[in-house]
DNA sequence: CGATTTTGACCTGCGC
DNA sequence: GCGCAGGTCAAAATCG
């Protein structure tokens, strides 16, 4: 027996030794620990705990152990506090670097809204603007400088911490003369984009029968010969995006020069809703889908769905009350210099031999293209490293304003998009090693992360469309004779879309 | 059984 | 006027 308590004493004390390595070894751990393992550490701690406890069970039968026992305890405490309070502190840190950002990206953002409606101020003396809108920190590739340098008229404010800028250009070149030049040149009109404003904006471009239109309800659709369509392109491999409405779909078509069928929905969210949507994927590149809106909702949006229709009818009304006040100019855009974000017009036809990467990115539609009007092009190449390419991740990975419905019945969940991110942001973390730029690093990611979500961007295009949207009512407002200036072009004044893409290029 | 999708027919506009 | 292509309708089929 006696040699029995003998071997049980032998055994506590080792197994005290063991808890002191343990300890230390987590006392050379917890500075590197991010806050996640740290959630993972106090797991282990807890099992120490367990450890330490039933060891103290043991301990109880020989009192000398005691003492050492309660030092123990009480140090681990003191090292599982200061290593919250650090992570408190970090965090605080970088929730402070974050607030400067915001604070920074607000007052750019309103800076260029007073420089856009100075410029939407003296807009009628000038005939060709350029805009462009940009979110990202990259600057884009050369060849694209080339073929759109910067005009000194050119107002810009970029933020580069979050890639945000506004672009706004302007020339005196005239619509017409530009297309002349263009057709003029062979090389160019091959990759640049012609003018085709009866193939734009032409109520038989969406059928026959619109009978189920509410006009009434509708200003856009109000204006006769005039619908607006708004398209997105976006990286989707689920049959079509999830914008949080509700559709049913009610024709599909296979469309000359696409062998991918085109499909027809119309929104169910209300009886009578005229807004209508086609989902064609591309044909260059067919995890992208090309979603054509048309008309407003008349119907209070469902939360999910007001970015995205803001976005739409936003974008949509601006393009039309600045088309109708002659603002635009229906000549080519090239001028693609940021990759992630880019606002920019072009005209109605794509030429399906042009990639939507072309370097010019200028696009010259199909004429049987959906992609006719305001496109908002959400295609993001990974230009940041540690960006998952939708067709790489597994389908439980996509992003919200997919289906929620995958076609093997997966859903999704807010979660994991946030997960997503996250992600990411792990990813970048373990390639740091914890030096004092880390919380710097991992902000960085953190933002080029968000700035190149697609739903951060649907939301930022929808707040700038509006932005638009409102200026181009107040020029209305100030230029325009009512509408009926604005049938005064007929259908020759139509539409001159303008293109919003978010095309990343790595190049 | 109601809602949704599919699919062939039909309608409309445009170009020749 | 005719043919073509895009868009819509509506009955049948399918799904949950």
């Amino acid at each position: 027996m006696a040699r029995q308590e003998e071997e049980e004493g032998d055994h506590n004390t080792e197994m005290e030794i063991d808890l002191t390595l343990k300890l230390d070894a987590q006392d050379q751990e917890q500075p590197t620990k991010d806050s996640s393992k740290s959630d993972h550490h106090e797991d282990h701690d807890d099992v120490d705990d367990k450890k330490v406890n039933s060891n103290d069970l043991e301990v109880q039968e020989s009192e000398h152990h005691v003492p050492e026992k309660q030092d123990l305890d009480h140090n681990h405490h003191q090292e599982k506090l200061s290593m919250l309070q650090s992570e408190m502190n970090r965090m605080k840190e970088e929730n402070k670097e974050l607030r400067q950002v915001v604070d920074r990206t607000m007052k750019d953002y309103y800076d260029l809204q007073m420089k856009f409606s100075i410029i939407q101020q003296s807009s009628n003396q000038i005939k060709d603007p350029k805009m462009f809108l940009s979110l990202n920190g990259h600057e884009g590739n050369q060849e694209t400088k080339k073929t759109s340098p910067r005009s000194p008229t050119m107002q810009e404010s970029e933020n580069e911490d979050l890639g945000l800028s506004l672009r706004i250009q302007s020339n005196n070149t005239t619509s017409q003369h530009a297309i002349d030049h263009h057709e003029n040149n062979k090389d160019l009109s091959e990759s640049i984009t012609r003018f085709s404003p009866s193939s734009l904006i032409n109520p038989g471009n969406f059928g026959g029968n619109n009978k189920a239109i509410n006009i009434a309800n509708d200003p856009i659709a109000s204006l006769p010969n005039r619908k607006a369509r708004v398209s997105v392109r976006a990286r989707c491999e689920a049959a079509t995006m999830n914008d949080g409405c509700q559709w049913r779909k009610y024709g599909q078509k296979i469309a000359k020069g696409n062998p991918c069928p085109r499909a027809y929905y119309r929104c169910t969210v209300a009886p009578g809703c005229p807004v209508r949507k086609q989902v064609q994927r591309c044909l260059e590149d067919m995890s992208i889908l090309i979603t054509t809106y048309e008309g407003n909702h008349n119907h209070p949006l469902p939360v999910g769905a007001t970015a995205m229709a803001s976005t739409t009818s936003a974008a949509a009304g601006s393009f039309m009350l600045l088309d109708s006040n002659n603002l635009l100019s229906s000549e080519p855009r090239a001028m693609n210099q940021s990759p992630y974000l880019n606002y920019y017009m072009s005209s109605g036809t794509m030429n399906p031999n042009s990639s939507p990467y072309s370097s010019t990115h200028a696009r010259t539609m199909h004429s049987s293209d959906p992609s006719k009007g305001i496109v908002f092009d959400l295609i993001s190449n990974p230009i940041n490293p540690h960006h998952i390419p939708i067709s790489n991740l597994p389908p439980q990975l996509g992003f919200p304003w997919m289906s929620n419905k995958f076609p093997n019945g997966s859903h999704l969940s807010r979660s994991k998009h946030v997960d997503e991110i996250n992600g990411i942001r792990e990813g970048g973390e373990n390639n740091n090693n914890n030096n004092n730029n880390n919380s710097k690093s991992i902000l960085t990611e953190n933002m080029s992360a968000i700035a190149s979500h697609p739903s951060f961007r649907v939301a930022v295009a929808a707040a700038i469309s509006s932005i638009i949207n409102k200026e181009s009512q107040i020029t209305n407002n100030i230029h325009a004779d009512g509408p009926k200036d604005r049938e005064s072009g007929g259908s020759s004044s139509g539409g001159k879309p303008w293109v919003l893409e978010s095309l990343s290029r790595s190049g």
